[in-house]
RNA sequence: GGACGCAUAGCUCAGCUGGUUAGAGCGCUCGCUUCACACGCGAGAGGUCAGGGGUUCGAGUCCCUUUGUGUCCACCA
């Protein structure tokens, strides 16, 4: 036995203790036991950018709950933990962290460069770890990973050398969405649009051989300098007679075409459009198609280059104002018109992006996404909610080459060497200093880095040791259900798809358990600028982890977005505190008693009773965990523990400890059921449960690996201890309808309970002396009695001799109310139960449901009936 | 333009495959220092489940439609 409990849950006190004893106990390192199916979740690895936030604490927690629930279910139940260098975020915080020191990337130098990256690695992801831990998350920490460790960046190679092998990594000039901020390509997914004012200056181009001139509009006037074309619609007819002719660029003098092409809409702007191959995708399609020419005119820091003439070296903007300037001057500025338009902007910096013609490395896609279809499709992997499965597949059927180099430095190096000889590029899991096609030894490394989802691609794989054909891989692979934000289905869930089928021929996961996106108290999406985040770090020290997590998983519709509310934090800290007090109360009564584990046999009703509803509760609860309805399990549990254990159960079983009579069977309920709720409560709210279970009489060493109750049909006792509670309650509410009667709590009464079930109410006088206000009890068939306050019920009519404190005008309206309300549901069930079609269709036990209710509906109406009558 | 959500008590939201009288938390009203807990106990008030139509013995739940609202994808040269 342990120190005596407080009256108040003190998180603080207990989380920490509670987790190094369970890391003592090496509770989370999951074996590879063949006596065991495995259940296996990896971690969404969270970048090692800072801290977690909310939506960290939301992501963790789901997956704690589940991977909790299996472990105590009897899976070898491993959580692989780690993190994510998130290249091209970690490299932009390192540069601001190293600006402020007055230094910059290219003062020192790559190497030095990284040797800070991974010293910020080495803080930043201890944190994050430490942060984990803070929420309760059972990892398995000897298993942690880093997706730039030796492990996974072997993994890296050995598929970036696979795919390039198949012809399925590729090295061209394609356009790509460069950042002029971070310096480097994105992928399409990394680009944002955002609604921005702009303008739509009207430029005119005058006709070659023509005096004629085309007019055309456009958002960018400056990449006119690297216009090679303009564009109608073939079908347009007021440019029939312009096609195949051509324009003489203004400002620069070169003559350029005028093609068709059915791109072109008719009915958007003047029905002309200037075709810039070098610096935007569509116009670059074009390009591809009429055979145009491509002019860069933009370099990577977002300045004009040699190619733009007088105009380079002007950044975009000063390059604009010039060529505007200079139209106007020329008389080729038609006019101005305001536009709102969406404009693409790097998804972490939000700069414009600028499309432009680069040197880069692409995965070839179509072939990768054939597969991860099918494989959905046929139900290999399960979307939950299933709706997001519709997202996948829009997006997996219209995906496009995969931009896979990046020009930053805090990744992993693509592994291909250049040949300063012969050209060519080798490709090789290990480092070389030999090119393999000439033997020469003047080859240099790729300078680009690898897009950080390339290696979080192979994460549920390469965490687990692939390509090695480790034991941890072929027993816990593939692994069972991955927990992540619909936010990055494409980022991350479906690039994992489509690597898991190429490179391990299996899924990586069975289950996408998709949740929503954590919004502040106003509906907000948390953001920086707003400053509206919320640190998981500040609630748990205020109000624990458990009431975190508890507010973080409960009343949540699948997928939706949720909104945080520290009302629902503070309502589970309640929630705590409460079983805190229940297990105080049970630990102060039973003192140091030895409590049988298993169940006496000659148990009181009530006993039966609350075991019974455990028992369905158990059921319920398991089966909710199983369809992954995390909410409606704690709903469950929640109404459970408070209102069926501690509101009724505890307050019968208090009568017992009291009088003594059969109090060892009530104590033995008491602690069945309480460490019971806590298995259940456990996966949940892990700390304050096992808290408490190691300060009742237990056998197992620790709760979180004891065995989670299973449904027992053996448990399965009748219930009609509920009619008692409800004739419990409604001599409560009559007492307490203080405008007509103003009965103090202090007064009791005499009660008379006139019943057809005298054997249920018998022997059970002492719950309404305690939680009726009585002083004597009678039961017996029928009772007569004047001048009473009468209650009807279905089950019995209750006399309480309230004499004259009772308002018999306003007694007789009230019966009168009940009686009309009876009435009406009297006639619902009538009209069902005479409705032929109703009695052939509907299910049995709806129809007896029904029925019942019909006959005590009667009886109910027939007493209230005499009841008015001696009112009159 | 396409797809997908959401609309249920004053507020924030649950409500699983359709089945008695629609729930929770907070807030509100009334009463209570009842020997586990005022982070508590007891009792209440409050909902034509956005509008309309349909399917069904039966609809908050399924279908159609309207309105409002949100998100994602595409796209605006």
């Amino acid at each position: 036995m342990k120190k005596d409990l407080a009256k108040t849950y003190d998180p603080k006190e207990v989380e920490d203790r509670i987790y190094n004893f369970w890391l003592k106990g090496e509770y989370f390192s999951a074996k590879t036991d063949e006596n065991k199916t495995p259940y296996t979740i990896v971690i969404p690895p969270p970048n090692i950018t800072g801290k977690l936030h909310i939506g960290h604490a939301l992501d963790e927690t789901l997956q704690d709950i589940i991977i909790r629930h299996k472990r105590m279910s009897g899976y070898s139940a491993l959580w692989v933990p780690g993190t994510d260098h998130a290249s091209i975020a970690t490299e932009a915080k390192i540069e601001e962290a190293m600006r402020k020191e007055g230094l910059s990337k290219e003062k020192l130098g790559r190497e030095e460069f990284l040797k800070r990256a991974w010293i910020w690695k080495e803080k930043y992801g201890k944190s994050i770890i430490d942060q984990l831990k803070k929420l309760g998350a059972s990892c398995d920490w000897h298993r942690t990973r880093f997706t730039l460790d030796e492990g996974c960046s072997a993994a890296v190679r050995e598929v970036f050398v696979k795919l390039f092998e198949k012809g399925l990594i590729y090295r061209g000039e394609r356009i790509i969405n460069w950042c002029p901020n971070c310096k480097t390509s994105i992928s399409d997914a990394e680009v944002a649009f955002y609604e921005k004012e702009g303008k739509f200056w009207h430029i005119r181009y005058k006709i070659a051989n023509d005096n004629g001139f085309i007019e055309l509009a456009t958002t960018r006037p400056e990449t006119l300098l690297g216009d090679t074309a303009v564009a109608v619609h073939p079908e347009d007819e007021r440019y029939q007679n312009l096609i195949g002719k051509s324009v003489i660029l203004p400002l620069i003098g070169r003559k350029i075409p005028i093609i068709a092409d059915s791109y072109v809409e008719k009915d958007f702007g003047t029905g002309v459009v200037k075709i810039t191959p070098a610096h935007d995708p569509h116009d670059f399609e074009i390009g591809l198609r009429h055979n145009l020419p491509i002019i860069n005119i933009i370099d990577e820091k977002a300045k004009i280059n040699e190619n733009g003439g007088k105009y380079a070296n002007l950044t975009l903007p000063a390059a604009r104002d010039a060529v505007v300037n200079d139209l106007k001057k020329e008389g080729h500025l038609i006019k101005i018109e305001p536009i709102v338009h969406n404009v693409g902007s790097c998804y972490r910096c939000k700069t414009v992006i600028e499309p432009r013609i680069s040197k880069q490395w692409f995965v070839k896609m179509k072939p990768l996404a054939e597969p991860a279809i099918e494989y959905v499709k046929a139900g290999k992997i399960k979307f939950v909610p299933e709706r997001f499965e519709k997202i996948y597949y829009h997006w997996m059927e219209n995906i496009k080459d995969w931009c896979i180099s990046r020009q930053l430095w805090w990744g992993h190096r693509i592994p291909a060497f250049h040949c300063r000889d012969c050209g060519k590029i080798t490709v090789t899991r290990d480092k070389t200093t030999i090119c393999s096609h000439c033997k020469s030894l003047n080859i240099k490394q790729d300078e680009d880095t690898l897009d950080t989802w390339f290696s979080s691609a192979l994460w549920p794989f390469s965490s687990l040791g692939w390509p090695e054909k480790t034991r941890d891989l072929s027993y816990f692979y593939p692994t069972h259900t991955l927990v992540t934000g619909y936010d990055i289905i494409f980022f991350w869930v479906a690039r994992m798809i489509f690597s898991a089928i190429e490179h391990t021929n299996n899924v990586p996961f069975k289950t996408v358990f998709i949740h929503g996106l954590i919004r502040d108290e106003q509906g907000r999406k948390m953001s920086k600028s707003l400053g509206n985040g919320i640190d998981p770090l500040e609630i748990i020290e205020s109000y624990g982890a458990d009431a975190l997590r508890m507010a973080l998983a409960t009343n949540v519709g699948p997928g939706n977005d949720i909104r945080f509310s520290y009302d629902k934090v503070l309502a589970n800290r309640n929630f705590a505190n409460k079983i805190w007090n229940a297990a105080r109360f049970i630990r102060i009564n039973i003192e140091n008693e030895i409590i049988e584990e298993d169940l006496p046999t000659n148990l009181m009703l009530e006993d039966k009773w609350i075991i019974n509803l455990f028992n369905t509760l158990v059921k319920e609860v398991t089966e909710n965990l199983e369809k992954f309805e995390l909410g409606l399990a704690i709903a469950k549990l929640y109404d459970f523990t408070w209102d069926k254990f501690c509101d009724w159960y505890i307050e019968f079983a208090k009568i017992r400890l009291n009088n003594g009579t059969s109090a060892k069977e009530a104590k033995c309920t008491l602690v069945w059921v309480m460490k019971n709720i806590l298995k259940l409560l456990h996966p949940f709210m892990p700390f304050i449960t096992e808290e408490i279970y190691t300060s009742l009489p237990h056998k197992e060493e620790a709760l979180t690996i004891s065995r989670y109750p299973e449904f027992s049909k053996e448990l399965f006792y009748e219930k009609d201890q509920e009619k008692i509670e409800k004739i419990i309650e409604i001599i409560r509410a009559i007492r307490n309808r203080r405008a007509e009667l103003n009965v103090a709590p202090s007064k009791k009464t005499k009660i008379y309970i006139a019943t057809d079930f005298t054997n249920d109410f018998k022997g059970c006088e002492a719950f309404f002396t305690k939680l009726a206000y009585g002083t004597e009890i009678f039961i017996d068939k029928d009772f007569n009695i004047p001048e009473t306050l009468t209650i009807i019920s279905t089950n019995a009519k209750v006399y309480i001799p309230l004499g004259e404190l009772v308002d018999r005008q306003a007694e007789r309206q009230r019966l009168q109310k009940q009686l009309e309300k009876c009435e009406a549901q009297l006639m619902q069930a009538e009209n069902k139960l005479e409705n032929d079609e109703f009695l052939a269709k509907a299910p049995k036990h709806v129809i007896e449901k029904i029925s019942n209710n019909k006959n005590s509906l009667c009886l109910q109406i027939s007493r209230l009936k005499s009841e008015i009558d001696s009112f009159l």
